[in-house]
DNA sequence: TTTT
DNA sequence: TTTT
């Protein structure tokens, strides 16, 4: 049935890489998406929109893109539930991003660093827009990746 | 910025109507989206997905469409925290329709019944497909809305 | 870059199935998408939106879906141009089907049959949303696809 | 019905801006959307979609987009008809758009300058995403709009 | 060239 | 008639 979602928004911190026991790349992602009138207060809010990549996207989204960073998703809404520490069912709703175009990536150099998108690419033939930041700060040879947590996590969730 | 999202599922249980201490109508309803792939025990998943609607609409919703009843939304997605009994925060996720489309209602007679589509509008200027569901059951007086609870809600949420 | 439509509408006609030079299954289609707000002589309108639909799916389609169905759409908008026969150069726009959820089959009897949906799946891994169509009206022992005109058609437009 | 598209691409050049005789203002421009895909010969082709904007959106647009701008635009597709200069009947698909966000103006200082962001504001109640792009040029106190042509259009094409 |  |  059809379910489908596009977001644009940054990034509320760096996303978190992790690999299933299988080797599968997964990063998760909040999406902060300001909402396009004010509350009743005047003031303007934002929607904080829990996202998960899968495979190579998830890689080179992790390499690129950090806190601050705009992105656009497309993707489709997925709801899981789960049991909590405290034996209680938790239901969540996230978005499986299908694919990702990185629009800007945030302008500090401290922290993450941006890879080096002359020698990496960011494309993969079968998703995203191959829109090149073109204020990407880089400088070190920083090792893409080593903050991922290889942990064991299952494949369940993977879709297709 | 962006945030789309455009489903078409089934109503999980009857549509819950209120009315703001302001008088608004809101109708909340559970989407029953199937998923277009398999899992790896080779079934087919459905995602839950929570929606509010507003206003006209949300009373059209809940006098014509009922538990298992398909529709189409368009709306955007949008995130809230409040604190439950217990005094821990809880974040949820729901999509706020912007317009819902009437694509089939549910077969049965029994529970609540349709409305007169007959002598009630289901058509506002500003939204929806005007689809009139062809097989809809109509055959007793029933007010509509009458399950409706005028309780007690705060306008915090309206959109718009 | 992203570039996402999604549409309910009904066929305007039969879809038009065809192959490519290589055996590729093409189904031309034409949806009546219904405009949810009146002109100013207080008329409902429509938009007519050419789509197209590759492999398997234009197969299901033009085997399940006829004049008059009612369809959902996820794709993508595409334009091309292409010198007509008097050599000038035409543009066109058309939206990709990536996937279509059947809603509802014309229910008439004349015309293109039905086929046989209890032993032949409109299901595919890959795609779309499993919906039944219930009224669908099943006679005949109709074989798939005959008035499929087996043309030289071009690749060049085949997407992925 | 449902009739829903989002896309992310770059102005072809700058939008033109116009008034109806009610002086109601329309902006027409070309997005050219960049495929994520790769065509047999290897090459990253484009869609170049059509897109209309009604009212203070148009001057906003207008005011601080031009050629080369990367904009997102959430709409529907509509279509057209009308007989051109030879009497042929013309029918064209072009995606009317909702809400415009800005998400990048040209990084030129030829050409259309880009107002004043400073004073102006690009933001309305109604609809867009209020990112205010950073790399803006902006140095002369040229009028906006003025480039616009107060020409005598028909308001039959105006939505809602 | 348009559907219910 | 097309953008980076």
């Amino acid at each position: 049935m059809l379910n489908r979602t596009v977001l644009v928004g940054r990034l509320t911190k760096d996303p978190e890489l992790r690999y299933t026991a299988n080797g599968v790349a997964v990063a998760n992602f909040t999406l902060a998406v300001n909402r396009p009138f004010s509350n009743q207060q005047g003031e303007r809010e934002a929607d904080f929109i829990n996202c998960v990549i899968w495979r190579k996207q998830a890689e080179n989204l992790a390499s690129y893109m950090g806190k601050g960073s705009m992105v656009g998703v497309d993707g489709r809404i997925q709801t899981r539930s789960f049991d909590n520490q405290e034996g209680k069912r938790i239901f969540m709703t996230e978005v499986v991003a299908e694919s990702v175009q990185f629009l800007e990536s945030r302008n500090s150099n401290q922290g993450k660093q941006g890879g080096q998108p002359g020698n990496t690419s960011n494309q993969t033939q079968q998703n995203q827009g191959g829109f090149q930041p073109q204020q990407e700060s880089q400088s070190s040879g920083q090792e893409p990746f080593d903050n991922a947590e290889p942990v064991d996590l299952s494949d369940d969730d993977l879709p297709f």
